[in-house]
DNA sequence: TATGGCCTTGGAGTGCGCTCCAAGCAAGCG
DNA sequence: CGCTTGCTTGGAGCGCACTCCAAGGCCATA
């Protein structure tokens, strides 16, 4: 129950059917789904000062609590937590996805401007793409010069840092 | 001579033909390679303050000056500073440019290492770029449901936030 | 000669995203 | 009962990558 890997909620043990709505797999079903915050620790690879954190700063809305005052976790908030994640590898800054969870907690109204925001950043994603394949292309090339160069003793300019 | 539109050096105005050793276009020709620090600041759209700490920590080597001083950069200074650029845009911490900067300052007989460290650095990117379209695929999804509701004011569960 | 523009330096400051601390409470166990 | 474990809080601290500051030098044009 307390595995210390961290382990990406939304695994693909799914078929390899190429499909396009991966729902996410849970832990536990839907109505037993109680987590602690040690346990989200476990499943996301986040620490429970984030955790904490980010309820704080208005990313996660308040957690439910144990009759002890203790954050319990659902299904929901882990869902929300791995788009989080999502979108934090893109280098989308905190306060743009709290302002996006703002929009969520307004409600309905706030399709547009959710579909807005999220269009932006897919257009910037698409962008980093670019950027790391062209980075990329650099790197095979380097790579490929000091593949041949050890071992056959051989030389070509680079970028200068003498 | 001072254009302020941040311009990667390495554009991309070559012939139409995908191939695979693009040797970068440089604004003068070697020989008359000259740049003051603001003309750099124009070509790489970093600022002078960062390229100034860039010498400091040892990412640069030193710069030629002029006889007053002032720092003369050369093609060879805005090939590096290319290549930092994409290595920056990978996520490499500045600690590990530095590192490979000493290596290649310290010569060919750290060929093996510059080779393990780009590898390393390649196999990051990789997995980045397969992170970021996961992401992708979550974003379309998103997207195309937002598209679909604003209009057509339906609902689908998300992840929570209130 | 004076004014403005561009450059120099060491060192201090900033913003972001965590990360940690101290003090304390509640539950479970021997 | 005492001890451990896990959780709670507000607030302070940290590491990274810049970013800026104050004080001053050099030189071209008016």
């Amino acid at each position: 129950m307390l595995q210390t890997t961290p382990v990406t909620i939304e695994q693909t043990p799914n078929p390899p059917d190429v499909c396009s709505a991966p729902p996410p797999r849970h832990p536990r079903p839907d109505g037993q789904d109680s987590y602690t915050i040690s346990e989200v620790v476990a499943f996301t690879g986040l620490t429970a000062h984030t955790l904490r954190w980010y309820e704080r700063i208005g990313l996660m809305s308040h957690i439910d609590r144990s009759h002890t005052g203790q954050r319990r976790y659902s299904n929901r908030d882990l869902d929300w937590l791995d788009l989080v994640g999502k979108l934090r590898l893109t280098g989308m800054p905190v306060a743009d996805m709290v302002r996006y969870a703002e929009l969520v907690r307004e409600g309905e109204n706030t399709f547009r401007e959710r579909y807005e925001l999220l269009e932006a950043t897919r257009r910037d994603v698409r962008a980093r793409i670019a950027e790391l394949q062209d980075t990329l292309a650099v790197l095979d090339r380097k790579i490929n010069f000091y593949a041949d160069a050890t071992g056959v003793r051989y030389h070509e300019a680079e970028g200068t840092a003498r």
